[in-house]
DNA sequence: CATGAATGAGAATTCATTCAT
DNA sequence: TATGAATGAATTCTCATTCAT
């Protein structure tokens, strides 16, 4: 009993190792660049070792994808909260920001990453259909209380996903072409003009 | 003189030909799959004869990136004729993502992807500069005419940039997520759904 | 003393669990891609558990092979039955190829194969210098009763053993190269061809 | 002129080079351990040298068998010069085994070997179907001239061919089982089997 | 100017085998 | 007796890059 529980806890531990450390790797050297290889070096392992515990590097990438977007929706899920329905689809927008951009390398394998997204995977999706189904919510709440027009709320949910996915990504991928002392001025003011035209006036 | 400048043309030339081979290339195979040897194989030269032209394979990315931004700007360009300031925004908006969706590895070289856009060239990018102060004047035009209500301009040329570039990179990059018939339908909403907002009411 | 036959008796059949399931999945997946670890997973074993009970890869192999000729030799023996020398002849040369063409893997194992088959292991091979001597025996029967005329005995089996071997090999390892349907009737003419010329006309 | 001649040749020198040392270390130490890493050691060349000159190691071993079976058919060739249609077809079968026992690696390629035979190289034993054509008309030169009874053709050819392929056979991979100072009286006994058979009495 | 030839470094992956427990 | 964990040593193959000619 206590035994085999040891066990579970220790294949646990060494699939975190291995997550940790790519994730790791992977924020250092980018995507192509995270080798089995490296990886191994890492974690003072040999490359065979990996192999026990994920099938191959795909698998790793998609594991880590998939904590990704856990991750994420349990972030965005703590600003449901909030009473008031347009302080949460605001806080929704900042979260949804301040989660990407504390989170570089989890976003990007969510959302810019090309691979290891492949079909099979699609219904791993799950999290982020979740994820999104908050955001339409708190923007129905959000007309509901007359607060915002009512509109299409695919439309919606859709206009305002892209807004703060353009915000993030610009940040993440083309930050350095922005000063960093006005980065946060230009963030907290983009999320402003989008809340100054949602908001009924 | 006038074989010096023969030997000029030449060299552009073969330059020509390998970049339009590069990105031709680099649209049907996709970056990790561009090698230098395919490349070779397309114009019909060797590999070793690339390197007479292009230090590595990153300068050539580069130059992509480059041309990348001039085509950018140039189709930017074309709705500067309209007249109406409103009509030349909301233009702008529209052809921007006309521009990244019809040419989705330029948009990816430009904005998406890690590679080859290092810090030391930053001063390159003289062609996205114009291309950003272009929607500021378009921004600042329907300031002025008390179309859109006065604000800090930097925020909201960040803002409308980002809007239109989420829209874009979520298209390109997670673009299977969105049944192809209702895409059209989204994009167009979310172009409507920011114009409702900047539009002073 | 109970105890001790229990565990050689247990011993025995792990062995043969391991032997029997090495064998199936030679036969499934071809000898180079019988791995140990398909092995394990088949008798739902740890691979570390197969080597308590053979030292290597190869003794497995081995001890299969010798299983094999031990199979061959009961297979062959059926036929001893058959009262007329020719006919038992006749039947000797057609029940070989049944063996082999009904038993491929097998038959492979013992005359096709490099693999285990080593010098030193050569005093193993009592079963099939029984199976010889039994061929030799049946010729000698047939030239003993005048129906096929004397000879060297030692040249009569190899001729023999090789013209047969030859058919089963051939369809074995080159069947692909004759169609099918006519395979049966070739192998019987053949048959037929030896039989017409060892019988004394 | 002189310099592409010159490449040519070096080319196909050093293509020939690989393919000599392929089939020398093939020789050694068998099919499944002819590695690309040993080859390219042994002609101390680097690995991917060797992918210069050829695809894949398939490539390597497909060559290897077109050039066996060539150099076969070139060979069995030679006795086509025979007048007398009994003495050739004698002479046909003593033939085949010369070959095989002094080319075995080459034998085992065209006969014996399970890789690299993939469907597609299937027409590549055209050379082979000479050869076969060749035992055929042999054969029938022999029935014509009223030394060999009448009999279906096919059947004739592929018992003839299974006999010497036979012999052949058990002779390369089970000779160690046939001490060596017997077996040259062994074969030569068993081709007089043959042919004192296939001669009308 | 152009290139054929070559390669070092590295990629993912597999396997028989060992050993502490 | 049984095994989970680990690995060294291979495997095939690819690629950007160099350099003598």
């Amino acid at each position: 009993m206590g035994i085999s529980e040891r066990k579970d806890r220790e294949k646990k531990e060494m699939e975190k190792l291995i997550l940790d450390s790519a994730m790791q790797l992977f924020i250092e050297v980018g995507y192509k660049n995270m080798t089995i290889r490296k990886l191994a070096e890492r974690i003072e392992y040999s490359p065979a070792t990996i192999y026990l515990y994920f099938k191959d590097k795909d698998e790793i990438l998609f594991t880590l994808q998939k904590m990704a977007f856990e991750k994420f929706h349990k972030f965005q899920l703590k600003i449901q909260d909030i009473e008031d329905p347009l302080e949460r689809l605001t806080a929704h927008g900042k979260t949804y920001i301040d989660f990407a951009l504390s989170n570089r390398e989890y976003y990007e394998l969510m959302f810019l990453m090309d691979s290891p997204m492949k079909q099979e995977c699609l219904d791993d999706y799950k999290a982020e259909l979740d994820s999104y189904q908050q955001l339409k919510d708190n923007i129905k709440s959000c007309m509901d209380a007359g607060i915002m027009k009512s509109m299409d709320l695919e439309i919606a949910a859709f206009s305002m996903w892209s807004y703060v996915h353009g915000i993030a990504s610009i940040v993440i991928k083309r930050g350095f072409l922005i000063p960093k002392e006005v980065q946060q001025n230009l963030i907290d003011g983009a999320l402003n003009f989008l809340a100054d035209n949602y908001v009924r006036k």
